[in-house]
DNA sequence: TGGATTTAGTTGGACGTCGTAGTATCGTAC
DNA sequence: GTACGATACTACGACGTCCAACTAAATCCA
């Protein structure tokens, strides 16, 4: 399903031995720390991806389907839809088009921003990011499992990690208020 | 640069708390592992191809430029390429084309096995290689700074869901021997 | 030795992401 | 009341990733 067979070796403890070698020892554990994260992400997808086959749906999709789903009437802008994801509006617009011509989500005119367009989730597409949800929660989300450590304490060092590459909205959170 | 702006609250806290609210407790810590990965992924990508574009380069080019400058002669089959970086043979043939369209690589004929094809450094590639790694490691990687962790512990953390994610040959490296 | 299988790379298509540019509409300020 | 700047979305193109299908060459084995 991925990319190439197994090795034998680490590459990225390898890269970090080149990376000493060529006495960049102060940049190593950042480079071990970058390189372990674009690897974990693209293991991570794989695995959701292949959750979400069965439905027809991406990891991208899926977010926007559940995104919609948590709120009142199941319907966004687009452009609070990219905010919430943190994605670029073209993505959204994107999304949408898929999950409108799978009959997922609906767009509708804002009621009082003609600029605006909101998606709707359709009652199909309600029943879909239900099931999408139940089947991520079992297969990938609650199967995470720790050799060792547990996952809160992984989760506070994440948060650290996302600070430090500059998320501007992971700083804030103090004291603000529920979203919108 | 990125996506869009600022937002005053943490979606990825809030991811959380919707799902605590609607019964998945058990998977909520895993879904906010993925996805802070993610958004990681995303942000340091984007610092990274900030970092790279004086150069003409994208991160998984200088992937490649940078093994490549690892190796004895500078050369190396596209299947072995793809192997270490662990991504998809159409991905290396995709920036090898590319690499080779600016004069940073070329394709030779491997002297024993006529099916494998050498990606080998020229001069300008090589040259290149150092002056991206320098200022990789100087932009991004020595930059990495944390609010109060150090990162040699979120890098144990990272090993470990690494492995968690399915990493095959994160594991193994027990008493495996130097690449090949 | 000759056919079957495996391995190396390429090609073309599907997706997702982003940046840039263009159109419509809202808001505001003069 | 109108002109100008900000905002919302879409269109198009560049990249990267993967999969599936295909060719060529090496290997296995009967």
């Amino acid at each position: 399903m991925a990319a190439n067979g197994t090795l034998g070796f680490d590459p990225i403890a390898e890269a970090r031995r080149q990376w000493e070698d060529h006495g960049w020892g102060t940049a190593a554990a950042g480079m071990e720390a970058v390189t372990s994260v674009m690897r974990i992400q693209q293991l991570l997808l794989a695995a959701i991806d292949e959750a979400l086959e069965p439905f027809g749906l991406t990891f991208a999709r899926f977010e926007l389907l559940a995104l919609l789903s948590f709120t009142r009437d199941g319907a966004l802008p687009l452009g609070k839809i990219g905010a919430r994801l943190q994605v670029h509006p073209a993505s959204v617009t994107n999304a949408v088009d898929r999950l409108e011509r799978e009959g997922l989500v609906e767009r509708r005119a804002h009621p009082t921003d003609r600029r605006a367009i909101l998606a709707t989730l359709t009652p199909e597409g309600r029943a879909v990011a239900a099931k999408a949800t139940d089947a991520l929660n079992e297969q990938v989300f609650a199967a995470l499992e720790l050799p060792d450590g547990d996952l809160e304490a992984v989760n506070r060092d994440l948060r650290s990690l996302r600070v430090a590459a500059g998320d501007p909205d992971a700083s804030g959170e103090a004291l603000a208020s529920r979203p919108a």
